[in-house]
RNA sequence: UGGGGCGUCGCCAAGCGGUAAGGCACAGGGUUUUGAUCCCUGCAUACCCAGGUUCGAAUCCUGGCGCCCCAGCCA
């Protein structure tokens, strides 16, 4: 290994697959499969996941399969496994020809079912949802069995097969597993594995079925029919791989996959819960799945959030079974050490402040060099029109320069970014006290040199007022106010919690005309503000409409918190 | 009061009986025409607590404590 390498993770799950490998477990073989369901967007929790199950396959050089658990057609939707697909591809990862779907093997579960019924393992139940609830028992208290337990084998296989002819109506019977309803684990209490539904046209099978198999059944015959020799999945599966084992034990199937359980990610800040997200788009709260707030893959996309940001960030927070909850700060190290060597420079003023250079010539327009990026000669060089009007920004000045403070301030110099150093020598004010602009002298001595016997530190950037582009600017932050907005503690719903002002729209920015026509999903750093990403649906026609994916580390604004604080 | 898990630095997390990796955050310093980046330095005598085994314990044993999950014809 050379020492540029970097070093494969180590985690809990790798370490099992190590000894199952050393023990010629599944003939040498690791194959995973990633399996969503295609009721709503991915969100970053799935990055983990996806990340996870596709980086084993491709270290141990097995596969991963994209399997969608479709076995609910109530909730699903096309237009959600069309999203997911894109969401994995845009990932990095490459499923080949393994797109599967549960429902591929609707028949061979319904087999499997049968056998079950065969085998005195599995039984019709007549009795109604809030009966099987009564007779499940408590947590504490075991249940009871149900008077349709001993039905004979020949009665299930013809109830079981009207079921599917669709003689009976919804919920009026469901197929169980014969297991203990006196389990201390509440899975194992005769867990019903079909449902009737009628009416619903599913996404892949049509109207072929109206009975349709529960998670618990079709999951772990699934991996099995797929060969699948570990199937990942999070903590809460934990209580049910009794029972995954238990159907794999009383029915022939091809394999035995090993369940592991690993816990999901929680992200200060923001909700990862599908259903939360869903209510988040549905009642308006935000502007749909890839609203560029949502923690969702297609939300992190628009940002502008690279792709091997997310992975590095799905290693950097590790697999445990411990619950954790991630901070901010971590996501966003990533997007920052990946655009800060792969982002191009560019300057943008987001609150313009008008500068006239009074002994500048009027009329005159130079053509200054700026390099793309410090410290990659290879992203070229760029020109910048400098004449006698520019803007910078309102941040950027201050009449009365508070401590520490190193930018423009009346009677002072300061250095234009890749430009001349200039003195404030005039605020305009209009009648209600505000500045509206600023008379300024530049030293023309100061192109690419130092001021001769004084030491100018502030640095500042600015945009040509005749060449600058106006552009529409979206500064984001946190979606909510409250670190865990759906575990409180103070009774309040999730949404109560929503930040206010998580939006910013500044429309009236100027950008460096350089900036025309840039692609939708570039990315920039804007200097001395952050990274940017052209907005891939509303920035079009001639309309610049900029995302902030993430702001630079502001040591200023801490100093300036302290100095207030 | 049933069952299943988890507890190592502010947040993640390695560690698998031989004397506490790493990342983020934080604090100090250096370089810098981005208060960015980069580069140094510091940051758990300590692994939920209490006992025990051992020459030696975060790792093994016993007993506590705390937190999470489970009573869908959801996944």
């Amino acid at each position: 290994m050379t020492n540029t390498e970097v070093p494969t993770p180590s985690n809990f799950i790798r370490n099992i697959i190590d000894a199952d490998l050393k023990a010629n477990k599944n003939e040498g073989r690791v194959h995973t499969r990633f399996p969503p369901e295609p009721n709503g967007y991915l969100h970053i929790g799935h990055a983990k996941s996806i990340c996870l199950n596709f980086g084993i396959a491709l270290d141990y050089q097995g596969q991963c399969n994209l399997r969608f658990d479709d076995t609910n057609p109530h909730k699903e939707n096309i237009e959600y496994v069309e999203a997911i697909k894109q969401d994995v591809r845009w990932l990095g990862f490459d499923w080949e020809d393994r797109l599967y779907f549960a429902s591929d093997y609707f028949q061979q579960l319904y087999d499997y079912a049968v056998a079950l019924i065969k085998k005195g393992k599995a039984y019709v139940c007549d009795l109604t949802a809030d009966q099987i609830r009564e007779y499940r028992g408590t947590l504490t208290e075991p249940g009871k069995d149900s008077p349709y337990r001993e039905r004979p084998v020949e009665e299930n296989l013809d109830l079981f097969g009207r079921m599917r002819a669709g003689e009976f109506p919804d919920g009026s019977r469901v197929l169980r597993a014969r297991i203990d309803m006196a389990s201390p684990n509440m899975n194992m209490r005769d867990p019903t594995i079909y449902r009737i539904r009628h009416g619903i046209v599913h996404h892949q099978t049509g109207e072929q079925w109206c009975i349709y198999p529960m998670y618990d059944f079709t999951h772990c015959l699934s991996d099995a029919i797929e060969g699948i020799t570990h199937s990942l999945c999070t903590l809460e599966f934990e209580d049910h791989r009794p029972l995954y084992d238990w159907f794999l034990d009383e029915l022939e199937t091809p394999c035995h996959p090993r369940q592991i359980e690993f816990s999901r990610l929680s992200l200060q800040y923001t909700v990862t819960s599908k259903r939360k997200l869903t209510e988040l788009v549905e009642e308006g709260y935000v502007h749909g799945w890839d609203d560029p707030r949502m923690p969702t893959i297609a939300g992190l996309r628009r940002r502008g959030y690279t792709p091997a940001s997310i992975r590095d960030f799905c290693e950097r927070i590790g697999v445990t079974k411990a619950d954790n909850m991630v901070e901010m700060g971590v996501l966003e190290s990533c997007i920052r050490e990946d655009l800060d060597r792969h982002a191009p420079r560019r300057m943008a003023v987001l609150h313009p402040l008008k500068i006239v250079i009074e002994n500048y010539p009027e009329g005159r327009v130079e053509e200054l060099e700026a390099a793309n990026h410090p410290k990659d000669e290879a992203m070229g060089r760029r020109k910048l029109p400098f004449c006698r009007e520019i803007y910078i920004d309102a941040n950027d000045f201050r009449e009365q320069a508070p401590r520490k403070y190193k930018r423009l301030v009346t009677g002072g110099e300061v250095r234009l970014r890749n430009a001349y150093v200039i003195r404030c020598d005039e605020v305009i004010k209009d009648g209600h006290g505000e500045i509206i602009e600023l008379r300024c002298s530049y030293d023309p001595a100061t192109l690419g040199a130092n001021p001769e016997g004084r030491k100018v530190k502030g640095v500042i950037h600015w945009v040509s007022a005749h060449h600058g582009l106006h552009a529409e600017v979206r500064l984001y932050d946190r979606l909510f106010n409250h670190p865990t907005p759906d575990a409180a503690k103070d009774g309040k719903d999730f949404k109560e919690h929503l930040n206010p002002d998580s939006l910013h729209t500044l429309t009236r920015c100027f950008v460096e005309p350089g900036l025309a026509g840039a692609a939708p999903g570039a990315r920039f750093q804007f200097e001395r503000e952050g990274y940017f990403c052209v907005d891939t649906e509303d920035s079009a026609g001639g309309k610049l409409v900029f995302n902030r994916i993430v702001g630079l580390r502001d040591t200023w604004a801490k100093i300036e918190n302290q100095q207030r604080g």
